[in-house]
DNA sequence: TATTGTTATACTCTATAACTATA
DNA sequence: TATAGTTATAGAGTATAACAATA
């Protein structure tokens, strides 16, 4: 197993420590290095796992409302789609109301690499939050997504 | 001011807003490109921060070891502190005892500069967390923090 | 003229490995 | 031979802008 990128000693300044920004920013790399390190044998990478999920929600969608649900720029999904479309767990189908528009869905193969890869997702979650009370982890998520969802005031449009 | 990259919408599955990893690997993403716009304009990016807010708190230090205390890899920090110490920011000077060492000190500038970002630090940080009432936080802190000093059983040394 | 999707390009952060110089 | 620092290279994630087809 590999041992992964170094990791910060115990001696940060109070500075940064108290810093959420910080901590966050190093907590998401590390969420999403680990994330993609336990879907890689699935031939996923991490951005491939929120598409496919948003998909198995709902029956079909065009591109922009899937770059629009995940606030995945539209350009660079056409990557990523390409990618799930060649190896099979997405198509592409025109809409023929709408020839622009492309509805994209689940298929069979894809409905069967999801279901491994949540296993997988819920694997690492539990490693993540392994040091956390089951009070604690609620407390946490219920925190980050109040963050997540929130329509700001700050600096840019988020 | 510019608008940012787009921002997930609301019509996250469960699945995605219930994952705190995902959650965290977004939101360490907006709380990084917040920071780097604030900071931009001092010639600094966010990694550059963290070397400094170090170098603050302590005298001098050897590049190994300002590598391990944030956890950044010794080979990437060269450039770092290469564009630090062109900035007039940061002084490298050789160990008398062993050569090998560079000790690593903050200039008079660097002391300035530090204390500046230190002030757009808070303010992003207010704007991130605005969301959030003074006690809840505090919470996020103390559980991020948890989790980042967490030496963890999981797949990888993190 | 506006919108959907596509393509091309570039920038940042990070990781890996080979190399130099000292020890 | 091991360690400190350097250099070169590569890969992932993201953003921007110009473009084609369709509306």
């Amino acid at each position: 197993m590999d041992e992964g990128p170094p990791e910060p000693g115990t001696k940060l300044p109070a500075e940064l420590v108290e810093n959420a920004g910080y901590l966050l920013s190093r907590l998401g790399l590390r969420a999403r290095r680990r994330f993609g390190e336990a879907i890689a044998g699935l031939g996923l990478r991490p951005p491939h796992f929120g598409l496919l999920a948003v998909l198995a929600d709902r029956d079909a969608l065009a591109q922009s409302e899937l770059a629009e649900a995940l606030g995945i720029d539209p350009g660079r999904l056409v990557g990523l789609l390409d990618e799930l479309e060649q190896s099979g767990l997405v198509v592409r189908a025109p809409d023929a109301e709408d020839r622009r528009r492309h509805a994209v869905k689940l298929t069979r193969a894809g409905r069967d690499r999801v279901r491994v890869a949540r296993r997988r997702a819920a694997a690492v979650e539990a490693g993540l939050l392994a040091g956390l009370a089951p009070a604690e982890r609620d407390e946490l998520r219920r925190l980050l997504l109040r963050l997540a969802v929130q329509r700001e005031s700050g600096a840019d449009g988020q």
